[in-house]
DNA sequence: CGCGCCACCTAAACCGGTATAGATTCGCCT
DNA sequence: AGGCGAATCTATACCGGTTTAGGTGGCGCG
């Protein structure tokens, strides 16, 4: 009756060698004969041995988990739908390998701050994911002192030497705007992220870039937290200004949907009237109705390719930073040409 | 210079006691004298000594770590408001208690188990939260079996013994249904969840019961797994029978702004032609045109209290059942009067 | 034949805490 | 004065692995 679960302790005693040749046998390392290798591991496996996570996290200082701090106000967190796909991602791989994610939601900078000192100090984690990079992000220059790997999401500045993970999402914007010029669209509003996020700042910049390439005037631009309120409230000041735009680009699909609903709210007909496109491509931008025009990203395959990275990182010491499919633009119901009336 | 972090020996050495009343000193047992105590605490404050995690986890058998299994598909996972919002409220009571959360996202119910028995087995987590309830759920079973304590979202089934947080929502729903029937609504449908799911079923038979109760036929249901796609088919189905609805209660948002994308792409008006509740009070849901009547539940202060209650019942060995305020009816734009010609 | 070397394996220290058994001190009681 | 018990503290085993320092035996080679 195996009340206990079993020990190295047993395995070594049932194959009649030494606690330490098992540790060597289960590690594969050298200076195990292969007969001898076989009989410890078959001798383990009879004895449904699963090694002490708690004994090895002991004595190697490896937690076998890996980190994701996510700063968001607990009001936001739902409007996101970026990080269930990419957790469901990064889980698909470490399932596989035998490793958790620990994850932490904090409200604020401090918080954040703290949350990493915590996981690096107690050796909860491995190494982190970085997600939303600000300017200037003071995020670096703590793990460089805690020492904790680390995989960025989005192109980190220059001068920072972190592997990274990244989509092109300039060319997707870039799409965006030929597709609403292609239409006739002249007078191109755009609803931006936060400035202070990388992915909201390079966002904006590819329209203004892509705004200016074409000869049009790219200063329709409001700024927002990304929620789906601000993004209400950008697209009611737009849409109010003497020479409203015919077609707005949002940063997200939550706040693009915010804007049709405004959009509808007003009067204004989505297409006919005014075109929108969302960014993401999220699963309940296909079934508003006008189903969204969107640059769809996959986040799943970001997750993935996040965690083998981060698990390359923290194995070999280093890793090759990825570039993923660009973000594509999906055509749908929500873009048309512009009304006559406006030239 | 203090390169390596201190240790319970340094500080032993220090104060000039022994470790074991270091540790005594830190868990605050008996057998330690108030000035010695004192002396102790503040050496360990100087030093900055915080006791390893991984040899507390393999003395003490804890982890200091809760663990939340979700079961969703990738592709359906970001639809799901609830989990962000209720992590976002589980984090905010572990972080003060030094504790984390350990995620794990698995695809289908054999990985599940799986994923329970690695986490019980590898000592990772202390406790579960246990969501998606269904009914005759192996997952009771199981974790009887892995003596892993466990907190249930929802209530379950009767003859399960463990402590649960739940909110009542078949309070919303009859709510809601008496709402619409006030405004004089007489054919009413209802998109439900999945039926497997207890509070999808809940709902289900909530919804059949209001509407026995007030003497109409409670038969347009149309059962569906939650998704948006599942709920835009399940508004067709409805609509294009013989004598459709005038009003939908929806088990939940997302599927509530799908059917309100169909209803609008059918060129029906909400509410004048037909009458849409949705379950969750989600944000985006306010921003919708119309802004959807829905019924609203609290999932981070759900976090929270699940969080607390899981705390409590493996400290003390139980805890007590809570039963949050009940879900409440918002009622916003997507509501109104059934159309003159409907009866 | 004796030496060195390599392959294989063991013994024991170690990681940093917790828990238990026992030592010491001191006050109090008879 | 002697003894008992409570309070306080020390020493040490222990949790279950990893890792290092040695130890043994067999073989090739001069």
């Amino acid at each position: 009756m195996a009340l206990r679960k079993p020990t190295i302790t047993d395995v070594a005693r049932t194959a009649g060698v030494s606690k330490g040749l098992v540790s060597f046998a289960l590690n594969d390392k050298p200076g195990v004969s292969p007969e001898t290798r076989k009989r410890i591991l078959d001798v383990a496996g009879d004895l449904g041995w699963r090694p002490s996570l708690s004994a090895r996290s002991l004595s190697t200082k490896t937690s076998f988990a890996l980190g994701l701090v996510i700063r968001r106000k607990a009001e936001v967190i739902s409007a996101d739908p970026f990080f269930p796909a990419f957790i469901a991602g990064v889980e698909s791989v470490l399932t596989e390998e035998g490793r958790a994610l620990v994850l932490s939601v904090v409200p604020d900078a401090t918080a954040e701050m703290k949350s990493y000192r915590t996981l690096a100090g107690d050796n909860r984690v491995d190494g982190v994911f970085l997600t939303d990079l600000r300017r200037n992000d003071e995020r670096f220059d703590l793990l460089a002192e805690l020492a904790l790997p680390a995989v960025a999401l989005g192109r980190p500045g220059p001068g920072v030497e972190i592997p990274s993970v990244q989509v092109d999402d300039t060319h997707g914007i870039a799409a965006a705007v030929a597709h609403l010029i292609s239409l006739g669209h002249r007078r191109i509003g755009h609803v931006a992220g936060d400035p202070h996020m990388m992915h909201g700042g390079r966002r904006r910049s590819s329209f203004t870039d892509a705004m200016r390439d074409a000869g049009l005037d790219p200063s329709l631009v409001i700024e927002t937290d990304f929620s789906a309120s601000q993004g209400a409230d950008a697209t009611r000041t737009l849409l109010g200004a003497g020479a409203p735009p015919t077609a707005i680009v949002f940063a997200n699909d939550p706040m693009a949907i915010a804007g049709l609903g405004v959009a509808q709210q007003l009067g204004l007909h989505v297409p006919d009237d005014l075109s929108i496109t969302g960014f993401d491509g999220t699963d309940i931008s296909g079934y508003v109705y006008p189903a969204l025009t969107t640059i769809t990203s996959d986040p799943v395959e970001w997750g993935r390719v996040a965690a083998r990275t981060l698990l390359a990182l923290i194995a070999d010491g280093s890793a090759e930073s990825v570039e993923l499919p660009p973000a594509a633009l999906l055509v749908r119901a929500s873009t048309g040409p512009p009304p006559p009336a406006a030239p």
